[in-house]
DNA sequence: ATCGTTGTTGCAAG
DNA sequence: ACTTGCAACAACGA
C-alpha cells in the first residue's frame, strides 16, 4: 500500500493524537522489523520521552521524542497507528504503551520496518545519522516547485516510468501512483526523458501536483471514477478517458499499465 | 503448487 | 558515471 499519500495520511492521523505523548514502554512481538536496534535498546532510549511532531519525506516517517528518532518505512505492507482504546491488528509487530493510548506498528509482510537514530543533542552532525538511514532521496514530490522539478528531470536519460520512481530522484512517488500519473500526463511510461520538451514537463508537472492532491485528500491512490488506478486491476481494463483497451506490462521491472491509445509510445 | 506483489537494496552487466 | 535487470527480503492470496 504505503506510497507518498499513504505516509502522508499516517503522518496527519499521528499528528493529531502523538505529539506530547510520553513512552511508557516499548514492546516487540516480532524483532524482524527492527532493523539497527535491539528491543532492548529501542525501550531503554525511548521509555520517558515524549513524541514530538511526525514529519515525513518520501515515504519515510520520521517520529522524533525529545533527542532520538524514530523512522518507520512501511514497505509494501507496514501501518503505524495511535489508539487509544487499545484495539490491534492482526499483524501488530510493534507496540509502544503512552501515557494514554497505544502506537502500534503493523506490518504483515516485514520488508521494511523501524529504524532508530540516537540522539545528537549537542551534536552539529545531527544530520548525518538520519541521511545514512534515509539513503539519498531526493526532495519530496508532495509541492515540489516545477522549475527545481524540470531541472532534476533534465540531468536524466533513462525511461520516465523507473525515473520518477527513483527515490533519490524525487522521493514518495510508487507504482501505482507513477502509472496514474504518466496517464494523466499522456505520456509513455517508457519514453525517454530526453525525448520530452518543455510542454510535456509541464504536464507532467501538473500531473504530478493534481494527483497528488487528490490522492493524498484520500490518504492513498484511490480508484476514482476517472483514474486509471480504478481499471488496473480489471481482467479487461478500458482506458476511463478514451474507452481504448489497457495495455499492461512491465516498466522498470514494475507491473505497469497504460493506455496505448492516450500514451503512444 | 507456482506465480505475482502498491517497496528497497545490492550486484552485475551493458 | 549512468541505466537496466535480477535476486532477495517475507507472507499471503489467486
Amino acid at each position: 500500500m504505503p506510497e507518498l499519500p499513504d505516509v502522508e495520511g499516517f503522518r496527519e492521523r499521528l499528528s493529531a493524537t502523538l505529539p506530547g505523548r510520553r513512552i511508557d514502554s516499548v514492546e516487540v512481538r516480532d524483532s524482524g522489523v527492527l532493523r539497527n536496534a535491539s528491543a532492548r535498546a529501542l525501550n531503554r532510549v525511548l521509555s520517558g520521552r515524549r513524541f514530538e511532531e511526525p514529519r515525513r519525506h518520501g515515504k519515510w516517517l520520521l517520529l522524533p521524542a525529545e533527542g532520538p528518532t524514530l523512522l518507520v518505512h512501511s514497505g509494501m505492507t507496514g501501518r503505524p497507528y495511535y489508539t487509544s482504546a487499545g484495539d490491534g491488528d492482526r499483524h501488530d509487530r510493534v507496540v509502544i504503551t503512552l501515557d494514554r493510548g497505544e502506537l502500534h506498528y503493523a506490518d504483515q509482510r516485514k520488508l521494511r520496518g523501524i529504524w532508530l537514530v540516537g540522539d545528537h543533542e549537542d551534536d552539529h552532525e545531527d544530520n548525518d545519522d538520519l541521511d545514512d538511514m534515509l539513503g539519498d532521496q531526493g526532495p519530496d514530490a508532495l509541492g515540489l516547485d516545477r522549475h527545481v522539478f524540470t531541472e532534476i528531470l533534465r540531468r536524466h536519460r533513462g525511461a520516465l516510468k523507473p525515473t520518477l520512481m527513483d527515490q533519490s530522484v524525487i522521493a514518495g512517488l510508487g507504482n501505482l501512483l507513477v502509472d496514474e500519473i504518466c496517464w494523466r500526463a499522456r505520456l509513455n511510461p517508457k519514453i525517454r526523458i530526453a525525448a520530452l520538451d518543455d510542454s510535456d514537463i509541464r504536464q507532467l508537472h501538473r500531473a504530478v501536483t493534481s494527483v497528488l492532491r487528490t490522492a493524498v485528500r484520500h490518504g492513498c491512490v484511490p480508484g476514482l471514477r476517472r483514474w486509471l488506478t480504478r481499471v488496473r486491476d480489471d481482467p479487461d481494463p478500458s482506458c476511463p478517458r478514451c474507452g481504448a483497451r489497457v495495455s499492461r506490462g512491465r516498466v522498470g521491472g514494475r507491473s505497469t499499465v497504460w493506455c496505448p491509445r492516450c500514451q503512444p509510445g
